[in-house]
DNA sequence: AGCACGCCGACT
DNA sequence: GTCGGCGTGCTC
């Protein structure tokens, strides 16, 4: 074979359109030393300024004529194998990002802290050994046992245990380690640094398979045989809560490990509790790899080793775990895969679904999605079988469902109650109360922020960077904007009149405080986002809620994933119809999704449970279906109205957003591309384009942002148009100071 | 996106 | 004289 000497690289820090492989020499030094996979830095530019960047492949020769070369190899292997590469490039095209900023949301951060300031090495021990045969190491130990008691003590305490700790050794023979250097000079004993992994230890014990009832095994083995066809492709699988979906897990993934398969597990971010974990651990052992946001960069990057190494067959963890480095990928799971947090909100704008589907078509692997409340999209394309189909019908020992009971809030307004606390909750909470049960209210509001208004004049505080209130933090008596980080300190009185100030927002706290008027010898627990800073943690909230039975808890979002509590037998929804009308195309199935889980936060276990859903539209279709428990004729009437409305999964939503500073300019930017892009689109008849809209937060960091979408079928090319126009816009003389960049099916 | 190059106004 | 403003052009 010849030479290879040059490098087709892709760089770092380049915008979309300039982003393709870029050829570089490689010098005599480096030959042979330089392969697909590896990260390099490269001079670019003009300035020649060192850039990094990652060889996608190898070339006997280049169609430039002067190439730069290569500075210096940043990996001695290749980080990425040729199916991952291919995935970074495919997600170039698909998700309108670089290839590069697909290669870094791909590998670990530890990777470049490595010879960076911040040191992430790998952890080693000292591990110490005898280096002779026993019987010759106690016969020197009695030699010894005079003229160097601690070192007769290390032998004969290394002939009973053998390799151990240096450390431990030490502590244990109560000898200074320049006995035990002695030892290890004088032959007796070998010193050797070992890896190890730095791992959230969960110490369990190992639990057989789990048995499966009839319907499970039905399911089980439908998804199996799915899975050990030749082409494998995708399934769905429906089951409300409770209804065993883990046990199923286990048993598939049980049985792709027997294969010699890999599988990763995706969970939100807010399932993967040490709960899960635990029941995981104790039937796949070390055989896991976690991976997920709160681990710190030194344990990510040893879970992400020991998936490159094969040390870790089963990989569980958030969105970023799919681009996991396992090799023999048999399945992917993706639990509960109608959450949004499965979606990238900046670049790579890409979803974990396609990522996995992907993945899964080109190893031949099963992908399999489970949902209590599948996601529209899913469930059509099981309806259509593209996907296959399994249910679970029962909970796991056939408790009932909660009973769900609708309250007007308008008629509770009418009779006078302007709270948030209707009567029928009120004496639903009373009757809890009163039988020592647990209940939990839950405000369906991200971040349940706070706002501060002037009583006199009726001020309020607006951010001066972006088009939103300021939101009070009882922490330090600040306001701060969620979008930019702006903070400020409160002031004594309105700035504006001198007035007093007053805390408003349907909050936690406000609930909270109407709660303990209501039942002022109860106790409260509330769960936000600030108590949960407050109290060192979720878990450690939650496990107060458990231990010592408080009667409410009052939570955000938070409080409706997977809580298992066997005495809680009330949940209240304070207002089902935030949300409902944010605009979006998934705001119904967003909606429908979480009073879904909420009610199944009650009766659980022993207990029948009740649920109480307040709202001010009690006709509205998606809250009876949602309290009916009825996800089928939620779902007909949905993709009824997506066919009419010409939307997901009937066609493709493809979003251009405009920002900049100057308003004007982007509006004008956008009308453009508007009108340029229903210009280019005219081939397809069933494509439309909307917009200029803004988006729902106009301004953030002073930048304004409109958006133009293109509703195109999916599959009709016009992903290249956007691609193309967005280049175009972006490199457009006219529009400098106007960022331009695509994204599919946003949810914002 | 960065970053150097280059061509004009107010200053030690 | 020259320091630095940011318009313009380039990226193997």
């Amino acid at each position: 074979m010849s030479e290879m000497k040059v490098a087709k690289v892709a760089v770092s820090g380049v915008p979309f359109r300039l982003d393709k492989p870029f050829d570089y020499s490689i010098p005599e030094s480096m030959a042979g030393r330089i392969s697909p996979g590896m990260r390099v830095e490269v001079p670019f530019t003009n300035a020649n300024r060192s850039t990094e960047g990652i060889v996608l492949a190898l070339a006997q020769s280049s169609a430039f004529e002067k190439l730069k070369p290569v500075s210096s190899a940043l990996d001695e292997q290749p980080v990425l194998d040729e199916k991952l590469l291919g995935l970074a490039m495919w997600m170039h095209e698909r998700f309108f990002c670089t290839v590069y900023e697909a290669v870094k949301a791909m590998l670990p951060a530890g990777l470049w802290f490595k010879n960076g300031r911040q040191r992430i090495s790998e952890k080693y021990v000292t591990m110490a050994a005898l280096a002779v045969p026993g019987e010759e190491a106690m016969e020197a130990a009695s030699r010894k046992r005079r003229r160097a008691p601690q070192q007769a003590e290390l032998l004969s305490t290394l002939c009973s245990v053998g390799r151990v700790p240096a450390r431990e050794l030490l502590e244990f023979t109560g000898a200074s380690r320049v006995s035990l250097n002695a030892l290890c000079k004088a032959g007796f004993v070998t010193l050797e640094d070992e890896e190890v992994f730095r791992r959230p230890e969960v110490d369990v014990e190992h639990a057989e398979l789990p048995q499966l009832n009839e319907s499970q095994q039905m399911a089980f083995e439908g998804i199996s045989k799915l899975a050990q066809g030749k082409k494998a492709g995708a399934a769905l699988l429906f089951g409300v809560t409770g209804s065993g979906k883990t046990t199923i897990y286990i048993r598939l993934i049980a049985e792709q490990r027997a294969r010699g398969k890999s599988c990763i597990l995706l969970v939100p971010e807010i399932a993967l509790t040490p709960q899960m974990l635990r029941t995981f651990t104790s039937h796949f052992g070390d055989d896991i790899a976690v991976l997920h946001s709160s681990l710190s960069a030194g344990e990510r990057y040893d879970e992400w080793r020991r998936i490159k190494n094969g040390e870790a067959g089963v990989v569980i963890g958030t969105r970023s775990a799919v681009f996991a480095p396992v090799s023999e990928l048999g399945l992917v799971i993706i639990d509960e895969e109608q959450e949004d947090t499965y979606k990238s909100e900046n670049a790579p704008r890409y979803h974990a679904r396609d990522v996995a589907k992907y993945r899964c078509a080109r190893d031949k692997a099963l992908l399999l999605l489970g949902s209590a409340t599948p996601d529209v999209e899913s469930r059509y394309f099981a309806d259509i079988g593209r996907y296959g189909f399994f249910k679970l019908n029962m909970r796991y020992n056939e408790r009932e469902l909660p009973e769900v009971e609708i309250v007007d809030l308008k008629r509770e307004l009418r009779r006078g109650n302007g709270g948030s606390i209707s009567g029928r909750l009120r004496e639903e909470l009373q009757g809890n109360i009163d039988r020592g049960e647990q209940s939990i209210l839950f405000i369906n509001r991200r971040g349940a922020n706070k706002l501060v208004t002037c009583v006199e004049c009726g001020f309020t505080y607006h951010c001066p960077n972006c088009s939103v209130s300021l939101t009070f933090h009882s922490y330090g008596r600040k306001l701060m904007c969620h979008h930019c980080g702006y903070t400020q300190p409160l002031d004594e009185c309105c700035p504006d009149c001198g007035g007093t100030f007053k805390y408003v927002g349907a909050g936690t706290q406000k609930v909270e405080e109407e709660l303990h008027e209501l039942f002022p010898d109860t106790e409260i627990l509330r769960m936000d986002t600030d108590t949960v800073a407050g109290a060192g943690g979720h878990d450690k909230l939650l496990e107060r809620f458990r231990k010592e039975r408080i009667p409410i808890m009052v939570g955000t979002q938070m409080v409706t994933k997977g809580l298992n509590f066997e005495n809680v037998t009330l949940v209240g929804v304070i207002c089902a119809d935030q949300g409902l009308y944010a605009g979006d195309y998934q705001a119904s199935e967003r909606t429908f999704s979480l009073i879904t889980q909420v009610i199944g936060r009650s009766g659980r276990f022993e207990k029948p449970g009740r649920a109480i859903i307040q709202t001010y539209t009690p006709d509205n279709e998606t809250i009876v279906q949602a309290s009916n428990q009825d996800y089928e004729s939620f779902y007909r009437s949905e993709i009824e109205l997506r066919r009419l409305q010409l939307l997901p999964p009937f066609t493709e939503l493809l979003s251009i957003t405009l920002s900049g500073q100057d308003e004007s300019l982007v509006l004008d930017c956008a009308s453009h591309l508007r009108f340029e892009l229903t210009q280019a689109a005219r081939g397809c008849d069933s494509a439309r384009v909307l917009g200029p809209a803004p988006l729902s937060v106009l301004k953030v960091n002073n930048n304004y942002r409109y958006r133009v979408t293109l509703c195109a079928p999916p599959g009709s090319g016009m992903r290249r148009l956007v691609a193309d126009t967005v280049i175009r816009f972006s490199a457009d003389k006219c529009y400098r100071g106007v960022s331009v960049y695509a994204d599919t099916n946003p949810s914002d």
